[in-house]
DNA sequence: CGCATTTGACCATA
DNA sequence: TATGGTCAAATGCG
């Protein structure tokens, strides 16, 4: 779980090698390619199919796609872990240890812990970026939980946690971030996506990817509702006033529930959605 | 009124 | 110390 940049590769390691880390990195870098395209595609294509009863399977046919390469991912990450850190204890030994303490600190009955939790910065491992214009159009469902100027970057980054995280301590997150070019009229806006752990969660739509750890059950019915409302917040470029940041928001707001709900609530509803994606897209 | 989102503050990490 | 991630009160919407 724990893994480190490659400034903790030890000196002497045969991993060392410039060529087999770029490597790895490259794979992962065209793994990672794979799995926008593949996102970019789906956005296509589902909405094609929605009347079609296959959609069901064509749904989780990509989902499963993409679940492939998040392990692949993953497995390169963590052989490029064990291959780089002999001995982790060694190099990061006092982080460490603060690391887990907070760690339980969160965990444990809050008995006597800290009113205020602990927030850290996330490590690199476990995640998967990639780049497309439909950044919400992953077939889950995400509660948007915070938004943030990064420095250096001209948009707000938007922080994500799966809807189901409280009913079903679903810990997969996301963020979203417009990337900057931003030049032309014509060209798509480009979102840059990042998913932060895996989903344990099973969603209500029927297209669960997650390790299903048996522990489903029991959908509260209190989100009978449109509830769930899919993250729809892309904060559209300058955020000026805020007045006119709300007024961006909710138009793009109208624009994504439209494209969302035929994936996320209903997959077979009607949809008109195929105008703005082939827009975004082309 | 209940819910999701917004937003400033807090805190861990680099 | 700067930056990024998360929390939680405030806000607004349905």
């Amino acid at each position: 779980m724990k893994q480190h940049n490659s400034r903790y590769l030890p000196q002497s390691s045969p991993s060392d090698h410039p060529s087999f880390v770029s490597e790895h990195r490259s794979a992962m870098k065209e793994i990672a390619r794979g799995q926008s395209l593949v996102t970019q595609l789906r956005a296509i294509v589902l909405p094609v199919l929605q009347a079609d009863q296959r959609c069901e399977l064509v749904a989780q046919m990509f989902q499963d796609i993409l679940d492939c390469s998040s392990k692949a991912i993953t497995d390169l990450q963590l052989q490029h872990q064990s291959d780089a850190r002999p001995d982790d204890a060694l190099v990061d030994d006092k982080k460490r240890v603060r690391r887990i303490s907070s760690d339980h600190g969160i965990k444990e009955e809050g008995a006597n812990a800290n009113p205020h939790h602990q927030h850290k910065r996330r490590r690199s491992d476990d995640l998967v970026s990639l780049e497309t214009p439909v950044p919400h159009y992953d077939g889950r469902q995400w509660r948007k939980y915070g938004q943030k100027h990064i420095n250096k970057a001209k948009h707000p980054r938007s922080y994500y946690r799966c809807a189901y995280s409280k009913e079903q301590d679903c810990k997969a997150t996301k963020t979203v971030q417009q990337q900057d070019e931003s030049i032309g009229t014509d060209n798509p806006v480009m979102y840059t996506v990042v998913y932060h752990g895996q989903h344990t969660c099973k969603d209500n739509n029927g297209v669960d990817s997650g390790t299903d750890e048996s522990e489903t059950s029991t959908l509260s019915s209190s989100d009978s509702r449109s509830s769930i409302s899919t993250t729809c917040t892309d904060p559209c470029d300058h955020q000026t006033s805020l007045g006119d940041n709300k007024l961006i928001e909710k138009s793009a707001d109208l624009v994504t529930k439209s494209m969302y709900e035929p994936l996320d609530m209903n997959p077979f509803a009607p949809l008109d959605l195929d105008s703005w994606e082939l827009d975004a897209l082309l």
